[in-house]
RNA sequence: UGGGGCGUAGCCAAGUGGUAAGGCAGCGGUUUUUGGUACCGCCAUUCGGAGGUUCGAGUCCUCCCGCCCCAG
C-alpha cells in the first residue's frame, strides 16, 4: 500500500518534472478528494473546483449522490483541510442544457441515454476544462478511474489498474485534445488503496459510499425527472409481441429500454423482454430473449483515438478490436468496419444481449487489463440475429 | 335442462386419499458512477360453494353455482 502510494507520487512528479498548477474537479466523494490530497502533497501548485449541477431539492441529501448540498459542503472542508483554494461554480444551467435536457430528449426518442458520458465530456472536459485553463492551470485532475499515458503521437487512454473500477466506458468520447490537459492519477491504483490514503490522510470522506445511479435522479426514479420537463412523453400506447400480438398497454416508452424484463406486467409462461421501442407509433416491442442477441452494431458520432486515422483503421476487412457495450462487461472481440458511406459499424465475435440505442460502444486493443482505448460511439442501431426489424 | 368435460394464487398449471410443484407476473434485496440483464428472497392455512365419508380430502360421495363441448 505505502510503496504504492509511493510509486503515485513519484508517478505524478515524474509527469512534469516540476510542480504544476493543477485544478482539481472534487466531487465531493473519496476518489477526487484522495486526488486533490496526493497532488498537494506532490507539492504541485492545486485548486480544488467543485461544480454545482443541480438543485438542493430532494437529490441533495441522499447518499451515492454527487454534486450538490452535502456534497459540496465535503469538497469544501476537504480543501479546508488540505489548505488548497477551493471554488463552487454554480454550473446548474450549463448542465440542464447539456445532460438533464439531452437526458430526457433520448429517452423520447426511445433511445436510453448515457447522462455520465454526456456530462464527462461536455461539462468536466469542456466548460471546466475550459475555467481551469482560464485559471492558469497546465492540467485538470479527476478521480476517475483510468489511464493516461504518453504514446509516440500524444497521450493515449489506457484500462484503469483495477479492472473492477476501470471508468473507461464512461471516458471513451475524451478526444485526443482534451486529454492533453487531463490527468488522473487514480489509474494506477486499486480502489481500496485509495480509501486507505484518504484514511491516513485523515480525509473526513473516507468512508463515504461510493456514487451510484444517475446523480440528478432522485430514488431512481428517472422517469419523474423526464415527465416535468416531458408531460407528453408519458402517451399511454401498445405492447406488441414480435409476432404481432397486441400483448398490453404502457403508459409511455420512456418507461422501458431494450432487453429490460421487470415491469411489463404481462404474464405469457416464458419471460419477455422488450426489444425495440418505437417512439413514432409509441410501441414497445417485447419478445423472448432469444430476440435480444445482437452481433452487429450501427454508431454514430465515433469519437477515435487510434494513432492512425480511423478511414485508414479500418477500411477493408476492418480493424480486429475488443469491444464492450455495457460499463459492466468485460471487452470481447469485434471487428470495427466502416462502409463506403463512411457509416461505422462493429461486428461482435459472440452476440450480446439487451443492447440498447443510445448507449456507447467502446474499442480497446485488446482484452487485458492494460488495453488501449480506441475510442468509441453511441449506439445507432442493433440488428437482431433472429430475422426481425432492427432495433433502432 | 340428454350426454360429456372443466372450475387450484393476478395469468398458466402440476397434483387422483396423507397434509398445495413449477413457470409467468408482482414485491423486496444483492450486483453496478448509465439503462438493462443476472442472481437471491418473498408471494394460496388453501384448492368455485355447501354438506358428507375418512384418523386424514384439492383428490371419494351428494347437492348447488359458473364456464365449455356434443346432441336435441
Amino acid at each position: 500500500m505505502q510503496a504504492m502510494g509511493n510509486t503515485t507520487i513519484n508517478q505524478i512528479y515524474s509527469a512534469n518534472g516540476e510542480p504544476r498548477r493543477v485544478v482539481v474537479a472534487m466531487s465531493g466523494g473519496v476518489d477526487s478528494s484522495v486526488v486533490a490530497a496526493l497532488l498537494k502533497k506532490a507539492g504541485h501548485d492545486v485548486i480544488g473546483i467543485t461544480l454545482q449541477l443541480y438543485d438542493h431539492g430532494e437529490a441533495t441529501a441522499r447518499k451515492g449522490a454527487c454534486c450538490a448540498g452535502q456534497d459540496i459542503h465535503d469538497a469544501r472542508r476537504v480543501a479546508e483541510a488540505l489548505d488548497i483554494p477551493h471554488y463552487v461554480l454554480d454550473y446548474e444551467e450549463k448542465f440542464k442544457n447539456a445532460v438533464i435536457d439531452a437526458f430526457a430528449d433520448s429517452y423520447v426518442s426511445g433511445e436510453t441515454p448515457i447522462p455520465c458520458v454526456t456530462c464527462n465530456t461536455q461539462i468536466k472536459f469542456k466548460d471546466l476544462l475550459d475555467t481551469a485553463t482560464e485559471l492558469g492551470a497546465d492540467y485538470l485532475a479527476t478521480g476517475h478511474y483510468i489511464r493516461r499515458q504518453e504514446g509516440d503521437g500524444g497521450p493515449i487512454l489506457a484500462r484503469a489498474e483495477d479492472a473492477d473500477r476501470d471508468q473507461s466506458y464512461f471516458l471513451f468520447s475524451t478526444t485526443k485534445e482534451q486529454l492533453a490537459k487531463l490527468w488522473f492519477p487514480l489509474g494506477d491504483l486499486p480502489k481500496s488503496d485509495v480509501r486507505d490514503m484518504a484514511r491516513d490522510l485523515g480525509l473526513g470522506v473516507a468512508d463515504k459510499p461510493d456514487s451510484q445511479d444517475i446523480c440528478f435522479v432522485p430514488q431512481g426514479r428517472y422517469a419523474g425527472v423526464i415527465e416535468r420537463l416531458k408531460p407528453e412523453a408519458l402517451t399511454p400506447g401498445s405492447i406488441i409481441h414480435v409476432d404481432g400480438r397486441v400483448l398490453g398497454q404502457h403508459n409511455g416508452i420512456i418507461h422501458y429500454t431494450v432487453g429490460q424484463r421487470r415491469g411489463l406486467g404481462i404474464a405469457c409462461g416464458e419471460p419477455l423482454f422488450v426489444i425495440k421501442l418505437d417512439a413514432v407509433k409509441n410501441e414497445v416491442i417485447v419478445g423472448p430473449r432469444e430476440a435480444l442477441a445482437t452481433r452487429q452494431i450501427t454508431l454514430r458520432n465515433v469519437n477515435w483515438l487510434g494513432d492512425v486515422p480511423i478511414k485508414v483503421a479500418a477500411a477493408g476487412d476492418g480493424l480486429e478490436i475488443f469491444a464492450r457495450v455495457r460499463s459492466t462487461q468485460r471487452p470481447e472481440p469485434a471487428v470495427l468496419k466502416i462502409g463506403g458511406d463512411g457509416a461505422l459499424t462493429v461486428e461482435l465475435a459472440d452476440a450480446a444481449s439487451g443492447i440498447a440505442t443510445g448507449q456507447a460502444c467502446v474499442f480497446y486493443t485488446d482484452g487485458s487489463n492494460q488495453a488501449r482505448i480506441l475510442g468509441g460511439g453511441w449506439i445507432a442501431a442493433t440488428r437482431s440475429d433472429l430475422d426481425l426489424p432492427l432495433a433502432g
